[in-house]
DNA sequence: CATGAATGAGAATTCATTCAT
DNA sequence: AATGAATGAATTCTCATTCAT
């Protein structure tokens, strides 16, 4: 039976995926415990079998979530060797990923918040901070990437860049997921269509003639 | 005597200000009325003269604050007629409001959310919307402006472009206050410094040669 | 008003009371803070109010105990300035005493159990434990007394010996209280008529012909 | 197989021991189905399967030490017919008794005084106030060898002193136990001189001449 | 027999809110 | 208006016990 393991986990999934929907819709603290045993259809107790602490399980949360965003970056990243299709490609995971884990932006904000000392003490927290370093670093090398290849103004700082472009990024997929229904009724724009406008306009920033030219 | 409301407003603003101390250090839910009762000195009972919840008390610092943001703004815009110095004067203005109410910025993300039906049961929550969207306008002014005096692409949409400036800003603003560790460490950078590089950067993505140049 | 502080205490006692009763009954541990509420008839809440915790309310039962007893204590010896008379005066306070707080004893023995490092951070058993080593004098008191006055052996030692009374007479309390039942049914006595039997019969372990003389 | 029940005995003891080390140390209600568990390196189910409830495991394990001490009362006997020796002997006996099961002469106590009710109900109960009445008896035959050998007072009823010898005796032990460190601060005596001194005191109390002469 | 897994029934504690004065 | 007092309704977490395998 290798389903010994497998089935902890699954049960940490069931769980931790119910209280992800509910943290989602009402927040961390307006969750409670009971909220989250009926919607993970456990009982109270069950829940504290597989985790220790509500805490616990929203630090499950993220973590997993910051390992899917790495994934998905990773993912756009080998899409191509082109920075340009690479930029493209690592904001449209960013999107698919914001629609599957939709207030996970927020949390990752709050959770990475978290000071070297707190994250000392909580193993779960600081593996979280380790991952978003890298992330900000895989972003980085995308910029070095359209550096090289001619795109990008030789005087852009990479590493600076990369987290400056995480930042907003992340800011305004934030943002516009809460403000869908302004973003149509004054600007006439699904919000896709929002945020693609977003991420050309941010990177002709960095563009050496201010323009993207679209293949 | 005029004072009676007065009197009300004083007391308001004694609460609401203890209040929102507490808010930023300890967020929402770790706040409780007798925290903020020991802090404003009152009694718990009074507070419940002057705000029918602890909700209300919420949205009151949430409306102040927009109202206060605004006017930074509008002092941000009067500085000059030259929409550059229009836009550095706003970035500075929005530091310096993330300083005096750090924790804002994100409640504000938060309570605008807040979908049409719930904003017509709340009338503060709506002031607050009116408000937000008046401040998307005073931003896409300042691009109007630009636009005509020949700064930035002809071809920038002025209302979309203000309102994808106002989330990046204030997005940058929110995560630089949670990783200025990090970016000190990783960057070498104080966050006055990284702010300003990100301002810079931002507005290269619409200035028609790309280049800001400085005075 | 000076029923302000009065009041505050009227409560801490009612509550106290009600908690006592029901902490002998069932024991500190099989009783719960629903349990006192009822039997306080206050609101459970209410009961956080005048006590921080459960366990404060079990300090407060003690130490007032403990003043008590020292209380009685401090009368037995006040009857006359015959140590022998002063002895059986103690020790009928101590029965009805024990009749009073009928399980005080084994608190009070957990109690002051509590070690020096526990009872540092904890100033209630501090006191009681301050209060405890006072009695222990007292006792030591009228064994010198006793030994002054040609009743009992020169070469007793006051101190050890008052110490040793003290535990020995408040063990049989402790035990007699449980084991009433078996005392008469196999030995044909009442529980008062053993005590009395007990008293006498350690007293005359020191006194100087080994016999007690009535008057 | 005789072997069957003697397992079943293996397991209760092993469980039985584990359990009690923890009732020792942190008590009874602050010890947890877990904890024995773990202790006794079985998994709590089968807890159950040796033990209807917790207890039952309490139960079995006053049993047992009632059992146990009545060993330690007949070999402090068996050592000698004089009746002094006699008494010596079940002094120390019962010090390293109470060494060894130092939780014991607490619960004892406790457990005794279940009046004959709920003793119908529970046979273990009753088995364990039959063989405290037998202990009480053996000492109570002590008493009148020794009243016949001519050390102690004729008058000397030979059961009430026998039990009374046992509470005192049983008392001083439980209480010395917990002020250890007292009486080395306030009488400069290690605990086991301080047992000795009360020993010889309290068999004073029933010796003809009240002065124990050492062979 | 042995046990991993699941849980019902609490337990202490907290807190926003009400109300009589 | 101002407040001390009181509390209902939660909330997190615990634990003895059961049961299917």
């Amino acid at each position: 039976m290798a389903s010994k393991e497998a089935l902890q986990q699954f049960h940490k999934d069931m769980i931790s995926c119910a209280a992800d929907r509910l943290f989602q819709c009402n927040g961390f603290d307006k969750t409670t415990m009971d909220d989250i045993a009926r919607e993970a259809d456990y009982s109270k107790a069950t829940l504290y079998v597989y985790f220790k602490s509500k805490d616990q399980i929203m630090h499950y949360i993220v973590l997993n979530a910051t390992k899917m965003l790495q994934q998905k970056i990773k993912a756009g990243i080998a899409v191509s060797d082109d920075a340009l299709k690479q930029y493209k490609a690592i904001c449209g995971e960013l999107v698919s990923y914001s629609k599957e884990h939709p207030y996970y932006f927020d949390r990752l904000a709050q959770t990475v918040a978290a000071d070297s000392e707190s994250r000392q003490q909580n193993p779960v927290m600081d593996e979280v901070y380790q991952i978003g370093e890298q992330n900000n670093d895989l972003v980085g090398t995308v910029i070095k990437n359209g550096i090289e290849q001619g795109y990008f103004k030789e005087d852009t700082p990479a590493l600076p860049t990369g987290f400056l472009f995480w930042m907003m990024l992340s800011g305004v997929i934030r943002m516009v997921k809460n403000k869908e229904e302004y973003i149509r009724l004054r600007m006439g724009m699904d919000d896709e269509v929002f945020l693609d406008f977003a991420f050309r306009t941010l990177i002709s920033a960095i563009l050496k003639d201010g323009i993207l030219h679209e293949e």
